[in-house]
RNA sequence: GUGGCUGUAGCUCAGUCGGUUAGAGCAUCGGAUUGUGGUUCCGAGGGUCGCGGGUUCGAAUCCCGUCAGCCACCCCA
């Protein structure tokens, strides 16, 4: 028997699981206040799947194996190319834009370290069918407004967004071949990652005299929108996307994201699919991973799906995001007010049967409530009452319940200070009958309790 | 896949120059004379000292291997 998980994959107890779920409907909600709906895929795809798009080497890092069947399978390591077939299969019934959002269990086979394990969940919210920039706006609003939602702010996270084809343009206005752009990329996306003179090195060693690599050195770290706009705004392989660049932050603005977005050309998203306007969400000090990526992607449906449509997308993974809310100490607590009531033996107990508990427990349950009571029958006559709110209010429970000495039914608060709790009485034989405006007499007065 | 660092209770860690039955705090569980909640007091459970081998009269301690975690590469969909 096995002591442990495999390594790069996780145990979630329920106060981890707690966690994910809280991650999970903060997805689902502003998704659907995005219009955005939601599907899903098979986890395990055909291993062509992937090495179609990416080439074998990547095989190396896939979750893939041969099946009793003899098909070569693996795991998906992301969901793009299924969305991609998926909409190319339905493309011309769909009806455009689509809007969709899926969260995706997602495994990769490489060593794990922090943030990044061999499984993940990665929200992934995709648009397909609109050229537009409108798009990649409305797209990082989705992903800011999910920080937003978990008590984050812009002090906290930063969205670093920059376009390839503007990129592109300012490279060739300043006489970077063509030939020399793909070195240039590489340099460029990994500037804050290497030492300088690595950079340097790599530059000249694609062709670049020395003041060009200082020039493009420069602009990738840090130069801001109005300055790059300045310098070649009216630069003929430049102005399209700078006008278009322009507009986009505009739209941001107006969306309520202009104070977390920042221009960064250093953003290039590795080398893969992206074509136009790229984004990342990092935490504000840097020092973790990027929590989101995504970009356009206009030309991948067509080489995977087959159906020709603009399209981007974003990924956000859920372990990285779940270290920034550790960090913030943002996680809400979870085992308060898990349950509504808590059965527990108080005055005249003895009197009555544990039977008479366990039928309250029951009507209680009809109504709606969550109700716990002691399991040991025993314990509930013996164990001092004490120790029974005590235990009760551990387990999250908003109020204990006991019948009275006087036959009474009484709920006693245990939320707010010990002393001077608040309680409330109902009949007896009304509560165990499941009357209803009894039912709903403590139900006003637990949400009373709560809202105080 | 490569290199560095670290592995003692569920968690955070002590553990002397190698010495006999490995400890503490927190957490968990039980109790403090039929009792009404976070404090306090008492008690209990919980360990193959990551695993395997070696040196030694004797190993948590020293050596080798291995596994796992962390960090940096690689890669990042």
């Amino acid at each position: 028997m096995s002591s442990s998980a495999l390594p790069g994959f996780r145990d979630f107890y329920p106060d981890e699981l707690a966690r994910r779920t809280h991650v999970f409907r903060a997805w689902r909600a502003v998704a659907h206040k995005y219009a955005f709906v939601e599907y899903d895929g098979p986890p395990l795809e055909p291993l062509d799947l992937y090495t179609k798009k990416s080439g074998d080497e990547i095989v190396g890092q896939l979750y893939a194996f041969t099946d009793k069947g003899g098909r070569e399978v693996s795991l998906r390591p992301e969901m793009t190319p299924t969305f991609a077939r998926m909409v190319g299969a339905k493309a011309s019934a769909l009806r455009k834009p689509v809007r969709w959002f899926a969260i995706p269990q997602l495994f990769r086979y490489e060593r794990a370290q922090r943030g990044r394990l061999r499984e993940h969940f990665q929200l992934n919210v995709d648009i397909v069918g609109e050229a537009s920039e409108v798009a990649d706006a409305e797209l990082l609003a989705v992903a800011v407004d999910i920080m937003r939602e978990l008590g984050l702010t812009h002090e906290d996270v930063r969205a670093r967004v920059s376009d390839r084809r503007m990129l592109n343009g300012v490279l060739e206005t300043l006489g970077v071949t063509e030939a020399q752009r793909g070195a240039v990329y590489a340099v460029v996306d990994k500037i804050a990652r290497q030492p300088r003179e690595v950079s340097v090195e790599k530059l000249a060693a694609a062709g670049l005299s020395t003041a060009l690599v200082e020039r493009v050195l420069g602009l990738a770290s840090g130069t801001s929108f109005a300055d790059l706009r300045r310098e070649f705004g009216e630069a003929p392989a430049a102005r399209e996307a700078i006008a278009r660049f322009a507009r986009y932050l505009e739209h941001c603005d107006a969306l309520g994201i202009g104070a977390w977005v920042t221009l960064d050309l250093s953003i290039v998203r590795g080398l893969a699919y992206y074509t136009g306007i790229v984004f990342e969400l990092f935490d504000a000090k840097g020092e973790l991973r990027a929590i989101c990526g995504g970009g356009r992607y206009d030309d991948l449906l067509k080489a995977i799906g087959g159906a020709d449509l603009p399209s981007l997308g974003f990924g956000m993974g859920d372990v990285v995001l779940g270290e920034l809310l550790t960090e913030r100490k943002l996680w809400p607590d979870f085992t308060a007010d898990a349950i509504d009531f808590h059965l527990v033996a108080g005055n005249g107990a003895i009197a009555r049967p544990y039977a008479d508990a366990l039928k309250l427990a029951t009507a209680l349950r009809g109504a709606g409530f969550s109700v716990a009571h002691g399991l040991n029958e025993e314990r509930y006559k013996s164990q001092a009452t004490r120790n029974q709110v005590d235990g009760a209010k551990k387990a999250g429970a908003s109020a204990v319940v006991y019948f009275r000495e006087d036959g009474a039914v009484e709920a006693m608060s245990l939320l707010g200070k010990m002393t001077g709790a608040a309680t409330h009485a109902v009949d007896a034989g009304a509560a165990l009958s499941g009357d209803a405006p009894t039912m709903q007499d403590l139900r006003r007065w637990l949400h009373e309790q709560r809202s105080r």
